[in-house]
Order: structure tokens, then C-alpha cells, then sequence
DNA sequence: ATCATTGATTTCTCTAGAGAGGTCCCTCAT
DNA sequence: ATGAGGGACCTCTCTAGAGAAATCAATGAT
């Protein structure tokens, strides 16, 4: 015998969150503005403090607020950086030693930080995409104003760049893309695969993610004009600093 | 004066995450497998239900686990959806009666469900974007094999496509661009913006969304050879089922 | 054979309380 | 003015326990 038709009444935490949110979706609380904590909301709506953290927890997963540990819960601001695909990459940018990177920021500082390049044996998964078994590795991490916005891992095969300087921490003008077109192996296409996903502990920790706060992940691969795979790029981003824009024609 | 210059060991119930997360990164555990429950972890760590609880949160949050209510808590799958950019709004595809959906699902039966169409004041963003005070809109919701997949907002100038089949629930063959395009108003250039967020209670139930999923929101703006924007599209889409991939030359 | 019921198991929600440790501001001595 | 210290406040972590609600398999009646 099915008892009730009618929709299971909401939980408490969930009206508390509930009110919140719409406390912030109307405007009254702003970006930055602090919300009402644990011991308020245990004294305004007479519950325990497990029942107010978790009604904290709903808005902090929907990323609409922040916790800040010894100073309270606050409003979440969201003021992306625009990252252009298609003409990110267009001829003219890393011709000539203009880095790539800057077309994005629009002349906002970014630093370059934890680089590593070393020689590994690939992964299943990339050794397939880059037809290489061996493939030099260069990780690092970008951040705009001072706060970690982007990993990044870029695979080469190893045959293709070995000798350049690609293997060396400091690429030259121009960066990768230039010294890949130093070798005979300009890219001419590519594509991205972008996915968004919860982060692991790891990139949490690089990358300095409060709760709450998707990553998205792009696998880019470059290949020649020849159709020859030269480089698979896994970047990792911090989705509360992002907007992606891709222009294409029909 | 600092006291410990060593990082803190992490708290119990990371621990037992990070144990439990090892074992299904390291594939002991396997997508659709059990995972131990409350109870297990309070057994085996000799904990408090709460601490055992909050580890499992941590796997959920991850994307890693689902809980399933009265059940137990379970590994995770993910087989996406591959929604290819560029390629996709060929003309070729949108000529011919052939259905955008069908390049991106290779086959796979999908649903159309809850449509809705009418007439609308813009918001200020869309008014901006579509140079229009008011707007047609057609909302509807995707399945595929039986699961909500994805929600989607179009709106058009109101001006622009009174009378045409747009304002109507059935569009006809080769759906809103080949009426577009019977207008004399055929879409020549998209621009796609993407965000990755977590998703609201609104979200969260039409899609069906496990805790722990983020959503992908792409904004799709169609211009027509003139430059006139046509169409915007707010789709919203759930991270675990798809992967965007976007293809252009350099 | 089919269907309804029951019982065990599991997650979900919540209460009450307590200590650790970070943050922030005010006060007081220099 | 400047800086150190202290205390109020806050989130974070965890314990112990209990009832509600969903799931699933086994049991028993039709």
C-alpha cells in the first residue's frame, strides 16, 4: 500500500540551505558578503550543529559559497578568465614570440611555476594517441594574480624532440609551438576533448580548490599537417576561474 | 611562535577515503561494485557513524561512488556521450532532415521530453546577446537510454521568427535551422562558450544528478552570415555523460 | 507460478556535546 | 605609532546514539 502521494516534505537542512540560497540568488547577500554560521543558524532555526553544518555544506557544494576556517562561510564571486579555442592557437600568435598565453589573459599577470620536464614511458592512454612509447613530459602550473588557476601536462614523443629544446626547461621564443615548427613539425590541427569532473586530493592541493569547485579537464592534441600526432596537452582548470569560448562556422 | 613545521596528518575520515579511493584507482574495486558501507567502516575503523559517513561523502563528492539509498554505496562509471563542436552544425548535417542529436549519439536511441515553448521577455543577458526585448523560447529535456542527459534553453528574436514553425512545439524536418534557414536567416557562425558548476535543486532533478556531479553549461550564440545574432541556446548537461570535443586547424 | 508481506540491511537525518585550531580585533605596553 | 598578547569567535573533527525511509531477499498465501 503506497502511504503518501504527496512529495516527502524537504529535510530541515535543506529548507535552511534553501533560504540561503535564496538569500543570495535575489541579491540580498553579495559576492563576498558573510553568511550566517554554524552558531547562528543553530540558535535561529534551534538546531544542532551538524544539521546547520550541513545546510552550509549544500550551498558550498553548489559552489555558491566558500568557507574561509576560523572566519565564517561567505558569498562566492565568479570573474572567469576567457580562454579562446580556435583562435587561440591561429598562426600569427606563436609565430612570433608572442606566448600563447597572453591572447587569454588580456595583459593580466600570469606566472609559470613547479615546471618539470623529464623523459617517461607513456601511458597506455597516451602512448595510443601518440603512436610513441617514450615521450618527453613537461608539467606545470599557471596562476593569474597570484592564485593557481591551471595545471598543465605536455607529452611529446620522444623520437620527434629529442635534441631540442623542447627538453629543456626554458623552451626560447616563441615556446613549443615554435620549436616545434623549428623541427619541420608545425601543427596545423587540433582538437580538444573537454570534460569537467569533482577534483582528486591532488589537484585540490595544486590548485588550492575550496569545496565545491568542479575542475575541467582538456586533452588537447596538435598534429601536422601531415596528420602526425607532435604533442598532447592535459590541462587541468580550475572551473571558478574559466570560460572556454569556441567560434566555428557552419 | 609556529609550532609544527610538519603538514598535518590528515583527519580520520580522509584516511579512510584515501584508502578507499586506492583501491579503486588501483581497479581491486570496479565500476558497479559495493563499496563497504557506514556500517563496515564503523567496524572495521572503529569509528562513529558520522566519521564513516563523511569519508564516503568524500568519494561521492569526487564523483567516484553514487550512494544508493537502502542499498549501499557504489563505484562509479563513467561512458560519455562524445558531442563533437564543429563538426556537428555542418551544413550538411542541418540540410537534410537529419537531426543534430543523432551525429552525437552515434545510434543510441534518445528522448525528447517535457517541451516547452513560449513567448518570453529577455532577460538582460539574452536581451543583450540577441539585441531583443523579447524572445521565443523552447526549453526541453534529452534522454538517452532512458536517463536525462541534458537540459536545453533556445531563444530567438521575437521579431525575427514570428509566424514560423519555430514558435510551434513540432518544428518540422531538420528542426529550428532548416526554419532558420527557410526564413532567409540560415546560422553561418556559432560561438560557444562552456562553464563547468555545480548544479542547483532545480538541475539536480530534472537530470537526476548523483551528489558529487558537476554540470557542463555551454552557451551557444548563431549568427547568420551578416553577423546577426539568431538563436541563443543555454544548454545545460550532466558532466558524467558527456565529452565535448571541439576540432580546428591552427 | 504469482503476488503480497515481512524482516534484515542500509543509507539518511538529526540530536547533544566537546576539544582542536585558525582568524580577527581589541587592548596594553613599548 | 607600533607591535605583542589575549580573548572572542568561528569552522573543523569526532563521539555516541536513535528513528525514518528505501531496498532486497526470503517467506508464505493464493
Amino acid at each position: 500500500m503506497s502511504e503518501s502521494p504527496v512529495p516527502h516534505e524537504p529535510p530541515i537542512y535543506r529548507r535552511i540551505a534553501d533560504g540561503l540560497r535564496a538569500r543570495i540568488l535575489s541579491g540580498e547577500l553579495r559576492d563576498g558578503d558573510r553568511l550566517p554560521g554554524e552558531n547562528a543558524l543553530m540558535a535561529d532555526y534551534a538546531v544542532a550543529r551538524a544539521t546547520a553544518r550541513q545546510a552550509l555544506a549544500v550551498l558550498i557544494n553548489e559552489g555558491l559559497a566558500v568557507p574561509k576556517r576560523g572566519s565564517g562561510v561567505y558569498v562566492r564571486l565568479f570573474k572567469p578568465i576567457r580562454r579562446h579555442g580556435s583562435r587561440r592557437l591561429s598562426r600569427e600568435q606563436w609565430g612570433q614570440g608572442r606566448a600563447i598565453w597572453d591572447a587569454d589573459t588580456r595583459g593580466r599577470p600570469f606566472t609559470v611555476d613547479q615546471v618539470e620536464v623529464v623523459l617517461e614511458r607513456a601511458s597506455e592512454e597516451v602512448a595510443g594517441v601518440l603512436e610513441s612509447g617514450e615521450v618527453w613530459v613537461r608539467r606545470r602550473r599557471y596562476s593569474v594574480d597570484g592564485r593557481p588557476v591551471q595545471l598543465a601536462t605536455s607529452s611529446f614523443p620522444a623520437r620527434l624532440v629529442q635534441g631540442s629544446a623542447i627538453t629543456l626547461p626554458d623552451t626560447g621564443p616563441g615556446g613549443v609551438y615554435a620549436r616545434l615548427g623549428d623541427l619541420g613539425l608545425p601543427p596545423a590541427h587540433f582538437t580538444e576533448e573537454v570534460r569537467a569532473r569533482m577534483p582528486g586530493p591532488r589537484e585540490t592541493g595544486l590548485l588550492d580548490l575550496p569545496g565545491g569547485t568542479p575542475v575541467i579537464v582538456i586533452a588537447r592534441t596538435a598534429y601536422t599537417a601531415g596528420g602526425r600526432p607532435v604533442e598532447l596537452n592535459e590541462m587541468v582548470l580550475d572551473s571558478a576561474a574559466y570560460v572556454l569560448q569556441y567560434d566555428f562556422d557552419a
